[in-house]
RNA sequence: GCUCCCAUCGUCUAGAGGCCUAGGACACAGCCCUCUCAAGGCUGGUACGAGGGUUCGAAUCCCUCUGGGAGCGCCA
């Protein structure tokens, strides 16, 4: 049988990188093996669900490249499937009505928590056989009473459980409408899963769905539970740090596949190899290598691994991303060409896409004056000789290009007797403001030589005045 | 409280009894390279939570403790 698994978010709050990372896993599993990788919404909670995080699933998921097989699919479209086996299970006596208020079961849980007990439902409506005139019931699975549930795991290895640590869990609500652990094992089944990988935090509820799975004679998945993702201090993620959408990772400047590295990273490992190419990773991943403890989130390294893809990409590559970036700063660009130039001059300097449009700007508008610090160490009356013989040599040279700017440069230093960095520097606060660029051969390459010159006419002004 | 899970540098990890005076990576510090910033190279410090076993030998196996996490909802 083949391959089958599945990414199962709930759109209660924004798709973060915990569930990205269990996207990923899901989606590298079924593509190692040839498999099908399947997407649904988890949306049976009408009152949390918002439109809002279903689109930056759906975006996110697209951005990142984590494309379905199948889905999305809609428990809220699936209703009528899920009434169909409530009966079936009310029938065969799998499930029954109870008619506790939720006063009853509070107070309950206060006596079993008084008496220092797992809360847990008491069975009382099992054996009721009379309606209770005024209560909508919810509909309860009526759990084995003794016996175990082994979960095997293929990560954490068979966990045990009794049957009665577990309760009878309620799988529809008294308005009809079913539950979460009763969906996931209706939709489980009916889509074939075969592989069902999740956080970890869902290990304590999976014997409750086995049981669900066998009352209903249906093959169990193999099951793998991944350790959680905390945040960078060792606590519980959090939207300080790293618990935001998923898609402001993209307005922050990262590439997909660098996400994708770092996340792919936490809890697995391929001997000393950090970077992995998407390629790599749908090769060499296996589910049954990730590790059983959960792992702090590092920005440091995330930063760190997408310079190390910029570096990596083709600037043609770059082209799309940068582009965006720079968009977002007011600066339309339509020159793809120019666009790929700048790129490759940038990608070892740059953490982020968005650092390199930052540090980009001067390539495609105009500089609104220079950095102070700058200016006054490098655009001083002495470097008016400088920049006049640069300006000379520049627009006198038959061809644009970096390898006779180098020389032209080069030729200016060792006539005036001054080192690289007397020349260099001035010019590069001339054409970028700052005294941070590309080499400036390459710099002034793709500035073009027009727009050079007038820059170094510019500050050579700047610099009399000052 | 009960049940379950987890435990190697600050962080991500290698390690499946001798190859470990514990390896790599991020971060940090220093040096080199150098027209700036980077990238790159070299060097450095820091870890097997504690205690008991098993064994000729334990980071690796077992037990206890400690610490952390999850679940125990008409949430998912």
């Amino acid at each position: 049988m083949s391959v089958r698994t599945r990414f199962a978010p709930s759109p209660t709050g924004m798709l973060h990188i915990g569930g990205v990372r269990t996207a990923l896993f899901s989606w590298l599993y079924a593509r190692r093996h040839a498999g099908t990788f399947v997407l649904r919404i988890e949306d049976t909670d009408r009152e949390r669900s918002t439109e809002e995080a279903t689109q930056v699933i759906l975006d996110g998921m697209e951005w990142l490249g984590l494309s379905a097989d199948e889905g999305p699919f809609y428990q809220t479209r699936r209703m009528g499937r899920y009434g169909e086996v409530l009966a079936k299970f009310i029938q065969s006596g799998h499930a029954y009505r109870c008619y506790c208020t939720k006063e009853e079961l509070s107070e309950m849980r206060s006596k079993q928590e008084a008496a220092k007990q797992k809360p847990r439902y008491d069975g009382t409506c099992r054996n009721r056989t009379e309606p209770r005139a005024g209560v909508d019931p919810v509909i309860r699975f009526a759990n084995p009473l003794d016996g175990s549930v082994v979960v095997e795991d293929v990560i954490h290895g068979n966990v045990e459980f009794q049957n009665t640590e577990l309760d009878d869990l309620i799988i529809a609500r008294s308005d009809g409408t079913p539950t979460y652990n009763f969906c996931v094992v209706v939709d489980d089944m009916d889509m074939q899963v075969t592989h069902v990988i999740r956080g970890d935090d869902h290990l304590n509820n999976t014997p409750r769905q086995i049981n669900m799975l066998k009352a209903l004679g249906a093959t169990l998945p193999v099951y793998a539970h991944v350790p959680m993702i905390l945040g960078a201090d060792g606590a519980k993620l959090s939207k300080r740090h790293g618990a935001v959408s998923v898609l402001q990772y993209r307005e922050e400047g990262f590439l997909p596949e660098a996400l994708l590295n770092y996340l792919v990273r936490l809890g697995w490992s391929h001997g000393d190899q950090e970077v992995f190419t998407l390629a790599e990773m749908q090769s060499l991943f296996d589910i049954g290598d990730v590790n059983k403890s959960a792992s702090a989130f590092n920005p440091d390294k995330l930063m760190w691994l997408n310079q190390q893809h910029i570096m990596r990409a083709t600037p043609e590559a770059l082209v799309p991303h940068l582009r965006f970036q720079l968009a977002m700063l007011g600066i339309a660009v339509d020159d793809d060409a120019k666009v790929a130039a700048v790129a490759k001059a940038q990608q070892e300097r740059a953490k982020t896409l968005k650092e390199m449009a930052q540090n980009s700007r001067f390539f495609f508008a105009n500089i609104d004056g220079y950095d102070e610090k700058a200016a006054k160490k490098n655009l001083t009356p002495e470097s008016v000789p400088v920049l006049d013989a640069v300006h000379a040599r520049l627009a006198a040279l038959p061809d644009w290009q970096a390898s006779a700017i180098h020389e032209a440069v080069n030729d200016v230093a060792t006539t005036l007797n001054v080192g690289l960095g007397k020349v260099a520097q001035p010019i590069r606060v001339a054409v970028s403001g700052t005294t941070v660029s590309p080499p400036i051969d390459v710099t002034l390459e793709v500035l073009g030589r027009q727009v050079t010159l007038e820059r170094i006419d510019a500050a050579r002004k700047f610099a009399l005045a000052a």
